[in-house]
DNA sequence: ATTAGTTCTAGTCAATCTGACTATAACTAC
DNA sequence: GTAGTTATAGTCAGATTGACTAGAACTAAT
């Protein structure tokens, strides 16, 4: 499960964006669904994670952490399946080069039809989850560059949160945030008034996956 | 993983325990770890969790949620082992009529030796979770029966984030939730004025598991 | 060169929330 | 009765938040 940045085709705006591919056998045949894949027995699940990430879209996760396993009864018609499924954030320039073909195609997560097995239930989790993370922890700006504008976060918080923020009171919060840091350059182009480029200086979170790096 | 409240031994006030039984076999034959068992072929995750508390400890739980799926390559010496691990919240009443033996016993969660496989990790994680949760969510009101005292609540409180809190800045911010209701009963017998008896009306979380249950 | 249009950025102000603290209420034990 | 204890309400200063104002710094059009 896969998250972008992509400007949205009418306003030009950065709307989420999430990688789908499309079934070529039974079940839900032709059906969009999820990238994924098996757990090989030498890999960890972080591993296979990125693995099939890599393997189905060509993408490079800025962000990678587990969602949720699930494990109901009749996900697949044909046989009992679990799946641990692992969200990712992946910044613009990656998602520019990711692969697009006849059967990988990038959706707009606000509007999508109906998927195969319960993909849907699972998308609407994880859209829940990055709302949550995004109000509390430092996670948007792995869906950015390395350098970036206050305004391009209050864009992120924008798209992701589906409300308008006001920019003065934005700026504020986000500035008094430590792993924030200021740097001497500023976005030349504009037209208007240059605005100052910031970086991010803190780590992603602690899970079980990644905890041993502090 | 399954939390309690029990009386400290010492001080009398309420603490953390987990029930934990004692490895019969290789690996690890004689110590200590988390109750778990396979996940059979015909029953969802949290039928599987739930099935496999009720056999070791016959406890029920009024809480139960999925914490993380473990899987690194090294769990066991012996096989590769994917864990698919949920917590438990019971409730005083249910966690004194636990069954305890020669090789199901309670431990204080914050004075734990050395267990089998990972196991120590995954409690660590737990607890984190655990007082995550407490402090946004409401949660803590599913190891405390039906009826309590807002002290009791605080207390609750002080055990899992282990520090002190202020009377009555507690209360203030405990009465402002609109899930906790006031009674007409009062709780007798102690040897002070009679605090008045709360409850709590809301629904726990939103977890996939239990999202269907508005 | 001037002006209009845009966003960037700093700041004000009232309302709300938080933490530290004080004071009274209502019970039991002696 | 009186002392001891917790319950409960309230006050007050400091921090945070949301709505808003205003000047700064650039481009584009005249």
């Amino acid at each position: 499960m896969i998250f972008a940045l992509r400007p949205s085709e009418r306003s030009g705006r950065p709307t989420l964006w999430i990688p789908l591919v499309r079934r070529i056998r039974e079940p839900f045949k032709g059906l969009w669904a999820l990238p994924g894949g098996p757990l090989s027995h030498s890999e960890s699940l972080p591993d296979a994670a990125s693995r099939n990430l890599r393997d189905t879209t060509g993408l490079a996760p800025s962000y990678l952490e587990q969602l949720y396993a699930f494990g109901g009864l009749h996900r697949s018609p044909t046989q009992r399946v679990v799946s641990i499924v692992y969200w990712a954030l992946v910044q613009p320039t990656e998602a520019a080069l990711a692969d697009e073909s006849e059967n990988v195609r990038w959706f707009r997560a606000d509007r999508l039809g109906e998927l195969a097995f319960d993909h849907n239930a699972i998308i609407d989790y994880a859209l829940w989850r990055l709302r949550n993370k995004m109000a509390y922890g430092s996670i948007a700006y792995h869906l950015l560059g390395e350098y970036f504008t206050l305004a391009q976060v209050r864009e992120v918080y924008e798209a992701v949160l589906d409300r308008e923020l006001d920019p003065a009171n934005f700026r504020r919060q986000v500035k008094a945030t430590p792993e924030i840091e200021e740097t001497d350059q500023y976005l030349q182009g504009g037209k208007h008034r240059p605005p100052r480029l910031y970086r991010f200086t803190g780590r992603p979170g602690l899970d079980p996956d990644n905890r041993s790096t502090p």
